[in-house]
DNA sequence: TATTGTTATACTCTATAACTATA
DNA sequence: TATAGTTATAGAGTATAACAATA
């Protein structure tokens, strides 16, 4: 039988985690620039258009330990970008969202980031640009997937 | 001008790193199995089919310290999966090769590791499938291609 | 003087456990 | 008794600096 046999390619975290390191890379000095960290960034992705109730199911959407988004928070709150209302149903939990200034921080980022990407993207046809980003959002999407927490 | 206005996807990034994280925590009880850590396994990938001269190489092409890799190399040289042979031309220098075992260690390793990717790129159409590994490829290559150090 | 490999050290990041306040 | 949020601590992983040997 043909199949399981040993493919002629490298391995796929061969290639994704160093493409990984390097769209790091090209984020950094964006995010340096409009004062945000990573972990703020991905939060304000994280909580665009739509309120998140606690902050461990937040942390949880981001890959991220609940205590090591508390002083990432706490900053967002200070610059005004997110706002924490105390949730008059339960008093334990906080209702995260997006202000408009944060909201604002967040596109700015964004777009300059994206523009960085697209200058990687145009190495790419527009067929196998398209279907290579049809491909990763199916396959970014399998974690909480095809691999769910029992 | 339409150029560079804010598409409407997901940053790379934003799935590009969990994405590796995912594959990453696939391969880990494959290694474990082997008697591999990771970068055990990817110093023997980095390894395979060539000898490298200096152990800075071979660090910098896996994109490592030269200080992180010097217990890796140890362990594994321990272990008979690889030769530090010194260069007679340079007594500085050590030539590191994989030994036929360490070559059958990787391949082991290799061949339980694809498949477990393979389970997941099913979750793809044929053609995506080609187009996604011909594009991560081309994009994997781009940190010592677009970017290289000056 | 520069480079290879090495060691020791310091630093960053992350997870763990313990606490409080609410339920 | 269980959960949300918090804090403090310990651990892993990583980078930095200094060293000996060789060129």
């Amino acid at each position: 039988m043909a199949a399981h046999e040993p493919t002629d390619r490298p391995d796929l975290a061969a290639m994704v985690g160093p493409l990984a390191r390097l769209l790091m890379a090209l984020e950094e000095p964006v995010l340096e620039r409009h004062d945000l960290t990573m972990w703020a960034y991905t939060v304000l992705s994280s909580l665009r258009g739509r309120e998140v109730r606690t902050q461990s199911a937040l942390a949880e959407a981001i890959g991220a330990d609940k205590t090591r988004i508390i002083s990432v928070l706490d900053h967002l709150q200070d610059d005004r970008l997110i706002t924490r209302r105390p949730d008059p149903a339960d008093r334990r939990v906080y209702l995260l969202c997006l202000t408009e200034r944060g909201e604002r921080a967040r596109a700015a980022a964004q777009t300059e980031i994206q523009r960085h990407e697209e200058e990687l993207l145009g190495q790419l046809n527009s067929a196998d640009r398209a279907a290579f980003l049809r491909a990763l959002q199916a396959l970014a999407a399998a974690p909480f997937t095809v691999f769910a927490p029992s």
